[in-house]
Parts: C-alpha cells; structure tokens; sequence
DNA sequence: ACATTAATTGCAACATTGTCGCAATTAGAA
DNA sequence: TTCTAATTGCGACAATGTTGCAATTAATGT
C-alpha cells in the first residue's frame, strides 16, 4: 500500500461518510464539508479511499458513483455482494444488507458487484 | 402508448439488437448499424424502445447505458431482475439468468432493478 | 395522387460526471 | 531546518447523455 498523508479535506471526506448514513456522491460530500476544496480533489481522495479498502463504490442506475465507508469489511474478508437502494425522489443511497451470490457460467472469474435498486424509500412513498 | 413511426434508423437500430448476443452500448450500436445516423437519434430511439417495454436498459458499473432486447419478458410480466456480467477486457455485457428478489424493507417500493458483475468472462480469462 | 398532421430527425448547444497533466503546496521523515 | 514525495488547485479535456428548434418525413384521410 502507498504511503498517505493526512490532510485536513482528507480528514473531512472521511468524517462526511462516517457520519453520513447513506452512500453519498462527490456532490453530496462537496456539499457537506466546510473546508473548500476542489472538485478534482475530492476525486482523487475518494479513489485514493477505495484504492486503499477504506471505502467502497457503488455505480447506481443513474450512472453516478456513491461512496460509502467498509462498515463491516474489516472483518468479513471484504465482499461487497450485497444490494443498495436508490430513491428516486430524495438521491438517498443505503445498504440492503442482503448477500447475494451470483452464479458465473464456467471459464468467468468475477471482481466486481453492483446491485442497485431503485424506487422510492418509505418518507418518500407517502 | 403514444403512436409511433417506421424509419429506416430505427428498424436497424432494433435488428442490431437483435442480432446481438448481448446488451449494447449506443456507441456499439452506432458502429454496428450502416444507415448514418445522429448520435441523438439513436439515443432517441433507444429510449422509446425502452418507454414501450421493447428493450431494456442496463446501467453497467462503468456509468454507462446498455441495452438488450426484452426476449422473454411478453410472456413473464415484465421483470428484469437478472445479472448482467459485463467483461471489464471486450466490454461485453451479457445476461445471467438467475433471477434475484430483493428484499426491501417495509413502506419501501421499487421499480428497478440494475445488478451488474464484473470481470473476465471465459474468453477473455485466458 | 395530394394535402395534412404529427412523429422523427439532424444539428448545435448544453449539463454533468469524471479524469489527467502540471506546477505549486505541504505533511512527515531525516 | 531541509528534503522528498504525497497532495492539492487549476485548467483543460473526454465521454455520456439530454434538450430546443427547425427541417423531414411517414402515415392517415380526402
């Protein structure tokens, strides 16, 4: 692993998706620090973070990316197979805490999960 | 369904899809078709087939839309909620018949479904 | 065959998302 | 403090997808 400094926006991003309870977009995270940084920037630190195993991406179906922090991968050997849910009224992604297991047809070899589902979560149905 | 028109583009748009053995991206169908054709009408077309429940549209885990013809769905109501493996070496994105349900939590609706695998599919896994 | 009407197209412009190169900063170690 | 490499900001860029608007054109009726 490459060596990482600390920096302040690099602190910020983090503490963002800590106290975030959802996966969120670069806007979103943009949005909710205070320290100004550049767009570019948050970019690079959130792939910096995904590089590193500290987070994860999800590509929902709106063609976005949304990141959101490893809760639970420290321990369980880092799968990410489990399902995320988009609502389409209020762009809140969350974690279905759903394995699944795809099965591959023969001779393929898998690294990567997606699933994302979308619709309207419950504040948003009514 | 609103009325709708036979033109050349789009009748290759369709046989393009046809004959695929996968899901598209526009680009590949634009490669794919003779007839020139505007970008913005085959992503015109794209999305009419998909409003009319003729094709449907994959987002994969590169941001990017794909698209295949809805081959069983007349007979089974319309559900797409099966993998697509998308080979991250010759960007084929293909299907996977399993068939997931998810679960969501209650007061939640959904109305998409998009679960995308990455990798290498056999021919590339060499 | 002709006229009418509305669906479709092409073109330009635009928004958004994400990446890259490069010079300037700056954190952390010596 | 000095040095080195990681990080940042800025600009530019590529790619994807959408929209407005005028021009075509397929399908319908006469």
């Amino acid at each position: 692993m490459k060596k990482r400094r600390n920096t302040a926006t690099q602190t910020a991003v983090l503490a963002s998706l800590q106290e975030a309870e959802s996966a969120l977009s670069h806007e979103m995270i943009q949005e909710k620090i205070t320290a100004k940084a550049d767009r570019t920037t948050i970019y690079r630190i959130l792939n910096r973070f995904c590089d590193d195993g500290l987070v994860h991406r999800i590509v929902a179906d709106d063609g976005k990316q949304y990141f959101a922090i490893c809760s639970e991968c420290e321990a369980n050997d880092h799968r990410h197979d489990h399902f995320h849910f988009r609502c389409l009224n209020c762009d809140k992604v969350e974690c279905l805490d759903q394995e699944v297991s795809v099965n591959l047809p023969t001779g393929y070899r898998t690294t990567n999960f997606n699933g994302v589902v979308s619709g309207y979560c419950r504040a948003c149905n009514a």
